[in-house]
DNA sequence: GACCAGGCACATC
DNA sequence: GATGTGCATGGT
């Protein structure tokens, strides 16, 4: 498909979910690194558990990177409880705790402020943290140009027929970066509106768009 | 009670 | 390189 059809394609989506949900203020956090955390506690885990967590954390008043690092990793683990996962997380979160501790002084400023692709390789080189949770961390709480591929991104598109079943993230990252400009705010707004539309209505167990907004794109 | 959720690492083939 | 599995709570 020549990309300048594909480029439209993809705003005209864009275009319909904003229609649709006008816009969705993301990231869900009061802070960049309250974003942080929820990126790592939000893995695989619905955003509703993950805020019984982050909830926890403020009423400890541990939501600073010296603060949470400085915590017995057992009680880190049972504070993060309601997300799932919470030995694995406890851990993942201590990892990059330890990157935001170590090398960049504590500071998000200073660790924001490098070179991003560097800054990318940097945060995938931490044990527990994959693609998806280092461009989070990049578009939201760093404010720099990555887009960010979920499963919503791949059920949708794939089912669109943008990108094969087989997909990776990469591919399906570039099927974004190559055909949109590259705008923060576009990625931001786009990532979130196909969460939103993902979950009212491209669940696993839901394959019909029947009240989609986007059912009018499907081929 | 089954199924699923805004992943990731690791084992095995 | 592809596919399968463990990790775990809480909502539908």
């Amino acid at each position: 498909m020549p990309s300048n059809t594909l480029r439209r394609k993809l705003m005209a989506i864009y275009r319909a979910l904003r229609h649709a949900y006008g816009p969705q203020h993301w990231w869900p956090g009061d802070t960049p690194f309250e974003m942080i955390v929820g990126a790592v506690l939000t893995q695989n885990t619905a955003w509703v558990n993950v805020e019984k967590a982050i909830a926890n954390l403020k009423r400890e008043r541990v939501l600073t990177p010296a603060r949470l690092f400085r915590l017995p990793p057992r009680k880190l683990a049972a504070l993060i409880r309601p997300s799932g996962y919470y030995n694995i997380k406890a851990g993942r979160l201590r990892r990059l705790l330890e990157f935001i501790l170590s090398h960049n002084a504590g500071s998000l400023k200073i660790m924001f402020a490098a070179e991003p692709s560097s800054l990318r390789r940097n945060l995938l080189g931490v044990h527990g943290i994959g693609p998806e949770t280092a461009d989070a961390i990049l578009l939201y709480a760093g404010g720099k140009p990555f887009f960010v591929v979920d499963a919503y991104t791949r059920r949708i598109f794939g089912r669109h027929g943008f990108i094969g079943p087989g997909a990776d993230y990469d591919e399906t990252q570039r099927l974004f970066t190559d055909n949109l400009s590259r705008s923060v705010r576009l990625y931001n707004e786009y990532h979130a509106l196909i969460v939103r539309v993902g979950k009212e209505h491209c669940k696993k167990k839901k394959p019909l768009c029947l009240e989609c907004p986007l059912k009018r794109f499907l081929q």
